[in-house]
DNA sequence: CGTGATTAGTTCGATGAGTGAACTTAAGTC
DNA sequence: GACTTAAGTTCACTCATCGAACTAATCACG
């Protein structure tokens, strides 16, 4: 999950580039303006836009086209010359998204236009990691059953736990996992291409930065909170969602918001998740778990006091921590996600508004605060991306 | 911050590359490849370490001769066949460094290969940041005198405050300072070069990650911490110091540790700053606060009961504050700068194993601590650095 | 309805950077 | 002193991009 090279100072050259790597570099740079465009450019828009000739635009989008990476369609929408063909992400291409949550497993299988091709959602419960995986295999085979002649070109799975660059889940405290060989144990489902393992925190950020692949969403440097029974996190920069060393950045679910408070599963004290997760919200406010998302915001806005005691407790934790994590790593929007989604706007201004009185920057740049634009499903669709951003990065290989 | 057209091969690309690219990018890897080795390599040892042929890297190479961005020494140490010219990163190219501090001025020139060629120290005070600044600009000129020939290549500035990226110090509350074009009062010193204003942090941290320019330090990925009045820090990851949306990632100093601590100056409560800056630590040791750095660890291990508080004081407030750190950028080593540095050993130990506590993924890879390397004038020398890698990044401009 | 203007796409020789193999140079070895 | 070894150099070749000329398809205008 570590995309290289966030905004950096003197990056150094492992090895030589040789004439190849131009060419795969070019076809990138085809793919990825194809991928971003709002309408369908033609060959000479790429040229343009890309700063090359139009003969080696062509070139390249032929080799393209004939690899389905992308698809020529009709743009007949007048004008003087002769018409362009347009161009589009190919639906040829599909990757495939794995998702282990703690009472459900999602498979969504998306192509290169966002599309969701196929889809499936079982029930789960917390058990023995190969009974999941092998059932999750078993239901990821179904929708690749259906895919008709669509080229698969990878998998990825969001595991709610810490996954270390081998594919090999560390630890999922709310599955009661340890040390499991996610990557290994799915290989069969991918082929012979990779299985790409990730924290379901950073599936879901990849979907809130790129809507479409390889599509940049509104904002490219974002902090984005996945609250559910834990709070994960991961930190967007450039675009990218950055990894730390180990694939554990943005375990925002253990900033400590107060070292006096309650204790904390993962041997801290007054951690976020402590307050923000959905049992501790479910205590305070009174609702049931499943209602909690839903049923908070409505809940402080009739006037419940236990409901908007668990909404001050929310603005109150997100503000504090929040606010270390915009400072540390220097960026100042934050995306709600999972059930935070569900926040009211009195909610998410009053957090936004306490923030900015907490970080060093806000008077030169105002904090910024919205709730997350996917579903309760991002993570699984992230994973999808994830499996196509492989294409992105080095479409030559498929060609 | 953010260097400007320095995208790296992986990432989708902004615009298309061309064959001088290629070139460009070879002649970078050369120069990366000579100042990380231990020995002067050869034409032929690059050429196998690149996977380039010795027909290519010894063009390249002649190139770079030309230059003066490598020299071209005798290594002869006996062998079979015919006698290597050995390559060092050359000393006909120099970067200046420029550290504005609250009490003091540093120039610093340093050569490629990490010597300081040229270096001046002047008192100064906290007085408009015209004087100071035109002050500091007559130091570097003095210095850029006595380098005899060499090519200055560029100039790097570290200012204890927020820094925008056209070089603009937007806040630097210990200089009473706002909104300073240190860039453009400085811009004659640099000649026709660009003059790179950052944080005094970030600066520092470049030293700690490369000691020699374009040699990488033991550690790839950890976090710094500058502490002086003001609490600093860096996020260096993948051997590059990480900038944020604004370059004002790693405002360590503004970490909470307690929400009910101390009213801070930043406008917050409990921020780190209040705990291991060198007024609060002066306030409970007792020691004057330039007595701070060296007098704390002496006073602790004589028994004061004053310097004990403080020394339980800075291990307290820095395992809360960096264990939210490290659980959210995911990098679990640590640097302690500034007058950290002269913490003992036991200190040193227990901060950690308090951090391993607080981390999340510990019982995994556990927290690494350690005092940094660079003297009370890292942030000069980071600056040069810095100047530095702009040559080491795109030697092609230079040849 | 035909001619010209205009823009998209293609063809083809030129350019430049890396490749590979042969050649030259400068040692050490027997 | 002839042979071996390895570093460095030379030169014809390959390949991806460039530039310019060419072809294709549509609109505009008389």
């Amino acid at each position: 999950m570590v995309e290289p090279g966030s905004t950096s100072w003197g990056e150094s050259a492992p090895v030589a580039v040789r004439q190849s790597s131009l060419r795969e570099r070019n076809l990138a740079a085809i793919v990825a303006a194809v991928c971003r465009a709002d309408v369908p450019p033609s060959r000479a828009d790429l040229a343009t836009e890309l700063s090359m000739t139009r003969a080696t635009a062509g070139r390249l989008v032929d080799e393209l086209v004939a690899a389905r990476v992308v698809d020529e369609v009709d743009r007949s929408q007048g004008g003087r010359g002769r018409p362009a063909k347009g161009l589009l992400p190919g639906t040829g291409i599909v990757g495939l998204g794995l998702a282990v949550e703690t009472d459900r497993l999602l498979v969504r299988a998306v192509d290169l236009r966002g599309r969701v091709i196929g889809q499936r959602d079982v029930p789960s419960g917390p058990r023995d990691a190969e009974l999941v995986l092998d059932a999750l295999a078993h239901e990821a085979r179904e929708v690749r059953r259906g895919l008709q002649g669509r080229r698969l070109v990878g998998v990825g799975v969001a595991v709610p736990g810490i996954v270390t660059d081998d594919g090999r889940l560390r630890r999922a405290p709310n599955l009661g996992w340890n040390d499991v060989d996610v990557a290994g144990i799915l290989a069969s489902v991918g082929g012979r291409y990779p299985v790409q393992v990730a924290n379901e925190a950073d599936m879901a950020a990849l979907l809130e930065a790129q809507p479409r692949p390889g599509r940049p969403g509104p904002w490219s440097d974002f902090v984005h909170v996945s609250a559910a029974v834990g709070v994960g996190g991961a930190i967007v920069s450039g675009g990218r969602v950055v990894a730390g060393e180990h694939g554990a950045a943005g375990e925002l679910g253990h900033v400590c918001v107060d070292p006096s408070g309650p204790a904390c599963g993962c041997g801290s004290t007054g951690c976020l998740e402590q307050y923000v997760g959905i049992r501790a919200l479910a205590e305070v406010s009174g609702l049931p778990r499943e209602r909690v998302a839903e049923g908070l915001a409505a809940g402080a806005v009739a006037g419940d006091p236990r409901c908007l005691a668990a909404v001050e407790q929310v603005t109150h934790a997100l503000s504090v921590a929040l606010a270390s994590v915009v400072n540390v790593v220097g960026i100042s929007s934050v995306v709600l996600g999972g059930h935070l989604t569900a926040l009211d706007v009195a909610t998410i201004e009053s957090i936004r508004s306490r923030l900015d009185a907490r970080v060093l920057g806000s008077r030169w740049k105002p904090v910024q605060v919205r709730p997350a634009r996917g579903d309760q499903t991002a993570a699984a669709t992230g994973a999808a991306h994830r499996a196509l951003a492989d294409v992105l990065a080095r479409p030559a290989a498929w060609v």
